[in-house]
RNA sequence: GUGGCCUUAGCUCAACCGGCAGAGCAUCGGAAUGUGGAUCCGAAGGUUAUGGGUUCGAAACCCAUAGGCCACCCCA
């Protein structure tokens, strides 16, 4: 027999993960509904060119990191799986029409994304994102709207000190001159560009902005920047966005050589990293506007603003600063039993428990008492439900393990009593 | 996709120069057949990631593969 094992980059979310991942998405959902935006699901898989087009052909997302699916006959449509949500989310809005909802259309998707690169810790192959998307709005409101329901995310997640790093990146009215300009200005040190950055000239002189090698630092601190060059309109915008986050006591930290690796972003556009941890690659969560994206997937031009959390990440960061990230359920009461062989007596007084809604566990493993008990207050149960011969005359024991009491109870009285105090039990 | 470090029981880790594969925790059982988190005793758990090679002898050295991690690339 071969060992088998989750594929590379993909893991299992173990019972006490998976708990932490629901307290999150509990937390995206009810923000959701707070900010006005309404959850949908969307395929895990979309015909390869809506990312394509979407996110554009020479993106790295695209180029190196798309999880395509192989055809299964040779006529069958290219499919890949979704590397992220906002083009399935706006791939969607067209096909249903939703352009004639009254604007913004505000959508909330939570779930698994998947791209092909190599793994390390926060990045898998199949991680798990919040994607939330104002469609219709032009902004500026919306703009800081989408940012402080962000870092509230962070927050009631239990990471206080989150950062925002705010850029904007002009539109098609003002970006491809400074890209010119960029680009003069690279050209004028070439030779001390090392090999990528040389190629980046061509391919992406944004990206430029953004290189961690250090023979790079002192040029890119006086590279010609996006933010001196905006439009009058993106300026304005920009402008507004930074008013409307002041009004809602949102700081953030101006950062001129973001950019985003996605090609449909224009104008705003943000990171949120963990304080003092703003230098590394992995960012929390992302996002910015997309006004072109509509149109480009075959809707009518239509400006929008999103952003993508990821969770693992926010996991991982609660993990690292020794939060506990969440604990699982304990039962409210295990049925344990004098007699080690009758699962019978456990097994109906737990059905009758279950049917009143109360969360019980019947130990069915024929063990003596003592190892039940000692098994019901490792998992951290309140009661125990002590079956013996007191059955006969309808009564069973109820033994408070938390404070070591316990008394005779009716049977007809046990789910009444136990739902009383399910009130005052923690769970976990 | 590039470079580097790592992989021993379910988990965390030992094993000296290449010479008997071990401990703690967890699990199960006994002490204690109707009373729990403590204690004592015991059991079970291993193709030392996988496949080759060197050697009288490999967990250890060499090669390949897989997986994990770190730095890039890039992003969540």
């Amino acid at each position: 027999m071969p060992t088998y094992r989750a594929p590379r980059g993909t893991r299992d979310l173990l019972p006490e993960t998976r708990a932490g991942f629901s307290r999150l998405e509990g937390i995206a959902r009810s923000l959701a509904l707070r900010y006005g935006y309404r959850e949908m699901e969307i395929p895990l898989f979309e015909q390869a060119a809506v990312f394509e087009r979407g996110i554009g052909e020479a993106t790295d997302v695209v180029e190196k990191e798309l999880f395509r699916i192989a055809p299964r006959t040779e006529d069958s449509e290219s499919w890949a799986l979704r590397p992220e949500a906002t083009a399935g989310i706006v791939r969607a809005y067209v096909q249903h029409g939703m352009q004639a909802l009254p604007p913004p259309v505000k959508l909330s998707v939570v779930g698994p994304m998947f791209r092909y690169d190599r793994p390390q810790a926060g990045r898998y192959r199949q991680f798990w994102q919040w994607s939330a998307e104002a469609i219709g709005d032009p902004g500026p409101a919306v703009d800081a709207e989408v940012v402080e329901m962000g870092l509230r995310f962070y927050k009631e997640a239990g990471l206080p000190d989150v950062q925002v790093l705010l850029n904007s990146i002009g539109d098609a009215a003002c970006r491809p001159a400074y890209l010119e300009t960029l680009k003069t200005y690279f050209s004028g040190h070439e030779a001390q560009l090392p090999a990528l950055d040389r190629r980046r000239l061509d391919t992406n002189p944004l990206r430029l902005l953004d290189s961690k090698d250090p023979a790079m630092t002192a040029l890119i601190a006086s590279a010609p920047k996006m933010i001196d060059r905006l439009c009058e309109a993106c300026a304005a915008h920009f402008t507004s966005v930074r008013v409307h986050l002041d009004a809602l006591g949102v700081s953030y930290r101006l950062e001129p050589t973001l950019v985003r690796g996605l090609d449909y972003y224009a104008r705003t556009a943000y990171e949120f990293y963990r304080q003092g941890a703003e230098g590394q690659q992995q960012a929390l969560g992302g996002g910015g506007r997309y006004d072109g994206l509509v149109e480009l997937l075959g809707g009518r031009p239509t400006p929008a603003i999103g952003f993508a959390l990821g969770l693992d990440r926010v996991v991982l960061a609660l993990a690292e600063t020794g939060a506990t990230v969440s604990h699982e359920a304990s039962p409210l009461a295990v049925i344990v039993g004098a007699d080690p062989a009758d699962t019978v007596s456990r097994l109906r007084v737990a059905s009758l428990l279950r049917s009143e809604g109360l969360s019980v566990r019947a130990e069915l493993a024929p063990r003596k008492l003592g190892r039940q008990l000692e098994t019901a207050s490792k998992e951290q149960a309140h009661f125990a439900v002590i079956i013996g011969d007191e059955l006969a005359d309808g009564h069973v024991q109820l033994k408070d393990l938390k404070a070591g009491t316990q008394h005779l109870v009716p049977l007809a009285d046990l789910a009444r009593d136990l739902a009383r105090a399910e009130k005052t039990h923690h769970h976990g």
